[in-house]
DNA sequence: TGAATATACGTGCATATGCCAATATCTGTC
DNA sequence: GACAGATATTGGCATATGCACGTATATTCA
């Protein structure tokens, strides 16, 4: 043998970062996405808030915070554009008049609708170039990722 | 048979989005690292550039920019708070004065050295509450994505 | 060589994202 | 019913990200 390998090579060649990869790539497909997007003036970004308020039926902030793996205090600042936009309304919860209460507008309705046929095109060129199987294989990796299990997991790790 | 479906239910229940999971999970995992960074005082964002700096010996803005997938001016934007804080340099490229070298201080490299046993431990937690090989599928899946073969293969979809 | 073109950066602006602190409101308890 | 503690949200600040535009430098070609 011309080179005897420590029994432990775990702190060699450490694998990349798992980290920074989610964030390449999630970079660059929010670039494809955006750029199909663009007609219709929305980035995926908001696109995806609009579709989540749209699914949730009147969502608090703190709801859709969950829901979308997002910091309230980021939701606050990102609904901004969208309301300024005449997209979405927010309104104190009678029940609760801490809380605030997220529905689309008649314009954002109108928005998200049309914008549908965009974000279709662009997820439609994402499976065809990635793999139908291979995308959902990802998303169902991507999906354990934001579980809250997975956070607890993750903490708990030694 | 009760219900005659459709031969092309494509349009119907239409997968999650793939820029959205991946946004969701890059969201959270973003927090998980940088929770376990906090105390060198450094965004796993952050601690991706020195990483990438020190692996590719004086890259330009340029060549640093391609191999973060991130956009050159997203990437002079994220080295201002870096330079403040003394741990990269930029300087004109002897060669071609349109170009910055860009290298890291000797507080930049004790930096990254103080932060790789962090990152070492986020990554390793990582990889026990996912699994090493799903860890490394997943990189493999992501990395697909950040090609640049992939991004021609999205724009020539149809 | 000098003009047209291409390339490398930086700046300004807008959105995205998160932390911390303040404010408003609710809830449980004495 | 008042008060301590919990919860929902916003605002301020800092970083992250990308686009459009402007500047500096290099390259190409007539």
């Amino acid at each position: 043998m011309k080179n005897p390998q420590p029994k432990t090579p775990v702190a060699d060649s450490p694998a990349p970062c798992n980290g920074a990869a989610l964030r390449k790539a999630g970079r660059r497909l929010s670039q494809l996405y955006d750029e199909i997007l663009a007609p219709s003036g929305l980035l995926l970004s908001q696109h995806s808030i609009l579709v989540h308020i749209d699914r949730a039926k009147m969502p608090t902030m703190g709801d859709l915070a969950r829901d979308m793996v997002l910091d309230r205090s980021a939701l606050s600042h990102n609904l901004k554009p969208l309301e300024r936009d005449g997209l979405v309304t927010l309104a104190i919860d009678k029940d609760d008049r801490r809380s605030r209460r997220i529905t689309l507008t008649a314009a954002g309705r109108r928005k998200l609708a049309e914008t549908k046929a965009l974000w279709a095109q662009a997820q439609q060129r994402f499976e065809t170039a990635y793999g139908v199987q291979k995308a959902a294989g990802l998303r169902k990796l991507l999906g354990e990722i934001y579980t809250d299990d997975f956070s607890a997991a993750f903490s708990a790790a030694l």
